[in-house]
DNA sequence: TCCTATACATAACGGTGTTATAGATAAAAC
DNA sequence: GTTTTATCTATAACACCGTTATGTATAGGA
């Protein structure tokens, strides 16, 4: 997956050689990627990138702007498998059997790729804070999020209103997922996890139609 | 505030000139904690905390086991915080005004000691995880939450749906705490995050008593 | 052919957590 | 009182981290 990342691209090498050229940078996402799926966060060492990738660190300074410019890459991507996880019930006529069923497919994502997860939630330590072009990113999927959940309301709700109810939707879920693997959340199969969680859901978006 | 870390003393020094030999080792915890609170997880080096306990880096070896020992020490300090605040509403009669309160009172030390509440929640990257010891405070402390829960059902209702209970409550209280401070949450004021946050709670804790 | 711009590797800088070595101090043994 | 032993401590070093200064090779434009 090939992601927007502001870095400008010389003019004279990209009209001639675009394809061998952006072939280094490719390696080094996918590389970024792979790492963050396989190792999670800590195996995200520049050097390990650009091992991976089959060059050096420098390598990693010319194509992105350092670390920050990958975990920026990375970011975006996660944002991007978010949002794709809830858009996808887009074409899904019940809104509560499509807001639940884009719960699910959340809740899949978390386990699935729980590096990328981390890094989007910020439980990545204070090291890494994303870049405004990353920022936008976040906030599209909430958008993305806050027309599903919109659907659950009248069309008479304000735009705050939609707001409240997916943040408090989103919270929820974000709650179960990032205590999921603390000492709290216990022993517990993911299966069963992820059947408690939609239960919860499923019990405020019910709520939340009952109220309007 | 001075907590077992599960490291042996040497007993022929203890009897004798305890007060003095542990000046050391509360010197590096205080010097941690205020570290932790001051400049969060970042500023947690094994040789600022020695610095500002006025010692070298090896003492953190001596009196603890490396960072890990004092990350555990932190961690049971942030998990007695937060079940204090859970346990100082004990004494509250109408059990939703107790829960209310607890909630309120869980909020406001997700914001005043953010370090702490972070590294307890594992926001701090992957490579800290809590010791054996350290997990005892933490289920120590999710008891204690759900016997404050617990007082919200009818007395014939099973352990697992008190924690089942529980931990929704506590899953969507932490899920607000978490995103706080991500692109999502927005240019907010600390006290109307809280009063949205904790009017999500009640919406649930109501649901909770008009199920039961 | 020369010039410029870009990508790349090597090696280094200061930072991290950790530890090997050695020195200092105090209790205990004689 | 002297010696022995145990413990804490500091200095310096290790390997790793993110980053960068230096030099070099390559490719396009003049």
């Amino acid at each position: 997956m090939l992601l927007q990342t502001g870095l400008s691209w010389p003019a004279t090498r990209i009209n001639v050689k675009s394809e061998a050229v952006s072939t280094n940078k490719e390696k080094i996402l996918k590389a970024a990627s792979d790492l963050l799926l396989e190792k999670g966060i800590d195996g995200l060492s520049v050097r390990a990138i650009a091992a991976a990738a089959g060059l050096s660190t420098i390598a990693i300074y010319s194509h992105f702007d350092g670390k920050q410019g990958v975990l920026d890459a990375l970011y975006m991507e996660g944002f991007a498998l978010v949002q794709s996880a809830v858009e996808s019930v887009a074409g899904v006529e019940d809104p509560r059997v499509a807001v639940l069923q884009g719960a699910r497919n959340y809740l899949a994502l978390a386990i699935e790729r729980e590096g990328h997860y981390r890094l989007v939630f910020g439980e990545t330590g204070s090291s890494y804070a994303p870049t405004e072009v990353a920022q936008q990113a976040a906030r599209d999927a909430f958008a993305a999020l806050g027309s599903g959940v919109a659907r659950l309301l009248p069309p008479s709700a304000s735009l705050a209103t939609q707001q409240r109810a997916a943040l408090k939707l989103w919270a929820l879920l974000h709650g179960y997922v990032s205590l999921r693997h603390h000492v709290i959340g216990g022993a517990m199969e993911d299966r069963q996890w992820q059947a408690m969680a939609i239960d919860a859901f499923a019990e405020s978006v019910d709520q939340l139609l009952a109220a309007h």
